[in-house]
DNA sequence: ATGAAAGCGCTAACAC
DNA sequence: GTGTTAGCGCTTTCAT
């Protein structure tokens, strides 16, 4: 089939061996030998079999990546921000989709050590650690993308959620609302840390935390924009209609405005909403949507460049945590017209 | 480290090679052993080394697939339903981008033959056949995806281009537009596709057609949205303004938008605007874009079983080219509000 | 039905 | 500097 090392060495007159040093920078073959072999591996396009090498040194200069749900914009940036990353590194990488199912991602997880990854870069959708034996009992390092899961005591590269969600209602606030609702989602750490910050918000500012202003859907019910919407539409039930919503994500924030222009109410003179996670099309939505910034591609960078530390045995070097920190993106919804 | 077949085997008291039949279905292997085989495996939860069996009996059942960019939802879902197809037949997807860059893409397809991957799957960005050197050497085979390529004469599963471009046209002209502009892209088969089928429809309706309201941009030079809303500016400079204008895709349509808006107008009711592709979001934008849609996910599982019928050899049974039939979904960017 | 031997294409350790 | 030897963990072929 293909070209392989003991052919171009047959054809140079040299030893198998000597090709393969030059093909990884070994120091020791003379500088005319590693001209000639570089020569006819430019010429017949060698690339050397990465199975091959990887059984044999037990690296395979890959990672591995497992994203929730890809068509989820948010991870398709965190990939491609990994992606860059590794490739400065020349690390190459391969990535997986669990689709949102913990199953799957388990399977994935499987298939992924199997290929002999040298690392996993996971943004999980399991919310217990029991779906991590096999990766931790493989030794190989991971990172924890996004969503958090504490027990594992990971290393993690993530937004600061508490900020993400304290920064959203202060704005609100800012902006004169008092009565302020939240729409949450299922309990990872995102969700609950974004909660936290809208709660550090409130009191911060005297405002009294009322818990029927307090929503929270698990995911699993229904989608992003189906959840906003059923969720306002029971927050507009409330005696005390609110001001302002701060949703979770910004799926959950279009289907919460949804609700509230199909309830004749505007955007935001009525109720202002701001979303998180800054969708890259948040700007061109029917009502252009105030969010909070999470710099995916930023966290994949750092994700990889952390797991490309940790795989040069820098363990200590390498940090334990990275929590990038959120901005504000205001526009429309909480704003109005400029 | 991990577990090896070898290791099952001294336990177990049998020859590795047993063990590796049980674990390929293989006949020969007595029912009692193979019971005792399963048994440990399942307790153990191992699973071969890939890289070694891929060394060994050159077939990796994996197949990689690369898209020219994750962002664009309409590849995350085309991956997704490639996966969805593979994982049915226990084959396993490399996903790669090639951040629209063709040099990147050759590069991933070596990195992909590199690792060994059974067939190969292609959204390229490529506008000529020489990035497809190496793989044509491989032999494995190969499908391209959505855009296609002629030269090569590929397997291909897309949309029926022209079909897409002649609905959309054909939308705008029943909605009594006769003024029909057509902002279109690069020289990729979709764009050329799409145009034909904007010329076949103004024909079919005795429509004249009129040069000037073509607009063709290349990617490259700035984003979708971008294009749209300064080509848009473009066709509005006419002496006599189009009525309507269908857009090569609904990034672009998204721009052509902004910029009708912000120059006063209304729409549909003084320019149509239709996009193609039916992006995710596109019911949720400022004004809900009627669009083509290309059933992406059904393309990806198409292109799957494709892939998968090639590799078992049925190159006859596979069918060489897989068209899908484009659907229109009208919203208010062409119907006004209900 | 079971297993011994050879080898996939490469790297690692050690000679020369 | 260069090459030899011995694997990496599997599959394949061919005995038994």
């Amino acid at each position: 089939m293909a070209v392989r090392m003991k052919d171009i060495a047959a054809e140079l007159g040299v030893s198998l061996v000597t090709v393969s040093k030059v093909l990884r920078n070994k120091k020791d073959v003379g500088e005319a030998t590693r001209k000639r072999v570089l020569q006819r591996v430019r010429e017949l396009n060698y690339q050397p079999n990465m199975l091959a090498r990887g059984l044999a040194s037990g690296k395979s200069y890959a990672i591995g990546l497992i994203v929730p749900d890809l068509l989820h914009t948010f991870f398709a940036e965190l990939a491609k921000g990994v992606s860059a990353g590794l490739r400065k590194e020349s690390y190459q990488l391969i990535l997986a989709s669990a689709e949102e199912e913990p199953e799957l991602e388990r399977l994935e997880i499987e298939h992924l050590l199997a290929r002999g990854v040298d690392a996993l870069l996971i943004a999980s959708c399991q919310n217990s650690a029991g779906g991590f034996a096999s990766l931790i009992k493989s030794k190989i390092p991971y990172v924890l993308l996004d969503r958090n899961l504490e027990e594992l005591n990971p290393h993690f590269v993530g937004t600061d959620d508490v900020a993400a969600g304290r920064i959203a209602t202060e704005h609100l606030i800012q902006l004169d609302r008092r009565n302020i609702a939240h729409i949450g989602g299922e309990l990872i750490s995102t969700s609950v840390g974004r909660l936290k910050g809208y709660k550090d918000a409130l009191k911060a500012n005297r405002i009294p935390f009322r818990k029927q202003l307090v929503f929270i859907r698990s995911r699993l019910e229904e989608a992003g924009v189906q959840i906003g919407n059923s969720a306002m539409s029971e927050l507009l039930k409330l005696k005390k209609r609110p001001d302002a919503v701060f949703c979770y994500n910004d799926l959950t924030a279009v289907g919460a405005i949804r609700c509230l222009l199909a309830n004749k109410l505007r955007v935001p003179e009525d109720v202002a909403v701001i979303g998180c996670g800054n969708l890259l099309l948040s700007s061109y939505l029917e009502v252009p949507l105030s969010s909070i910034d999470q710099s995916p591609q930023q966290q994949g960078e750092e994700a990889a460049s952390m797991a490309l530390s940790l795989l040069e045995g820098k363990s200590k070097a390498a940090a334990k945590y990275v929590l990038l920190k959120p901005k504000l993106i205001a526009r429309q919804s909480t704003l109005g017209r400029a």
